[in-house]
DNA sequence: CTAAGGACCTGTCGGC
DNA sequence: TGCCGACAGGTCCTTA
């Protein structure tokens, strides 16, 4: 479900309710995500206050002065503020009680996602090695230029790879690549200069838009505050194999690459 | 170092 | 109606 800007929408979502907020109880039903939810976060969390809530790349960071909360929504999670004593639904499987009455509740069918506890003031080893984030000065154009040298693998593959940039997923990957009319079966190395700036701006504005209507809703996204994204309208291939593309007519074609759809219209993306 | 493929899970949908 | 395979928004880890 959760691209960078669904993980901002829910970020935006759920900060004005936990911010501030002592924790008053937690309650683990399934520790069995991506990795175990660890006992120490149990044991930590409770009577801390959250002083932020801030996202890294996919990883939204709740911070405390005993240490952090790492949230990943992995495939399927999502994060939803109710009232405490909320029944627990199917796969709710961690509930975290606020001061003000209200509850934190991690939801994920499929347990990709992750839910960890980083007590030192170090950063947490999966935050290393990230590249930097798409809307910082950091995916600067000299930058992009460089990480595309040398690297003759699909510029899609490359779009994805969080050691890159960080936050671009499989639906605002095919995206970005038909914004800039750019093959996305093209190697990274085989791309012109000026087609690489296109491409930068073009992952910037499509992510700066997504997350400005609320995400895409696809299947059960809902945004932290309990409404759904709505720039599923604004999407221009993905998912759309068949039909005609909105600018040429052409008909929207769908491949594998790196074991993911790739969505684009051999009419306009060369 | 780069790149490719498997692994982890449940739910849903289309076809028969 | 029921069963079965294909597929789904992520990314770490192993292998070449």
């Amino acid at each position: 479900m959760p691209e960078l800007p669904e993980v901002e929408t829910t970020r935006r979502g759920i900060q004005p309710w936990v911010e501030g907020q002592q924790v008053e109880s937690i309650v683990v039903r399934q520790p069995k995500l991506r990795w175990p939810i660890p006992e120490q976060l149990s044991l930590s969390l409770p009577g801390q206050r959250v002083q932020s809530v801030t996202r890294r790349a996919k990883y939204l960071l709740f911070q405390t002065d005993a240490g952090v909360m790492l949230v990943h929504l992995g495939m399927s999670g999502s994060l939803c503020i109710v009232p405490k004593e909320t029944e627990a639904t199917k796969h709710a499987h961690v509930d975290i009680g606020f001061s003000n009455g209200m509850m934190l509740r991690y939801t994920d069918p499929r347990r990709f996602g992750a839910v960890l506890w980083q007590a030192d003031s170090n950063t947490h080893p999966l935050l290393d090695g990230l590249g930097p984030e798409p809307l910082d000065e950091g995916f600067s154009s000299e930058y992009f230029l460089s990480s595309c040298r040398m690297r003759k693998l699909p510029i899609k593959q490359l779009l994805m790879n969080n050691a890159v940039v960080v936050g671009i997923g499989n639906i605002y990957a095919s995206e970005a690549l038909f914004r800039a009319g750019i093959d996305p079966r093209r190697a990274a190395n085989r791309i012109a200069e000026k087609r690489l700036e296109v491409l930068r701006q073009a992952v910037i504005s499509v992510l700066s838009e997504a997350i400005e209507q609320g995400g895409t809703t696809l299947k059960d996204f809902i945004g932290g505050d309990g409404k759904p994204g709505y720039f599923q309208q604004q999407l221009k291939v993905y998912g759309r194999v068949g039909e005609t593309c909105f600018r040429c007519g052409t008909s929207i074609r769908s491949i594998q690459l790196g074991q993911r759809s790739t969505y684009f219209c051999v009419g306009c993306q060369r």
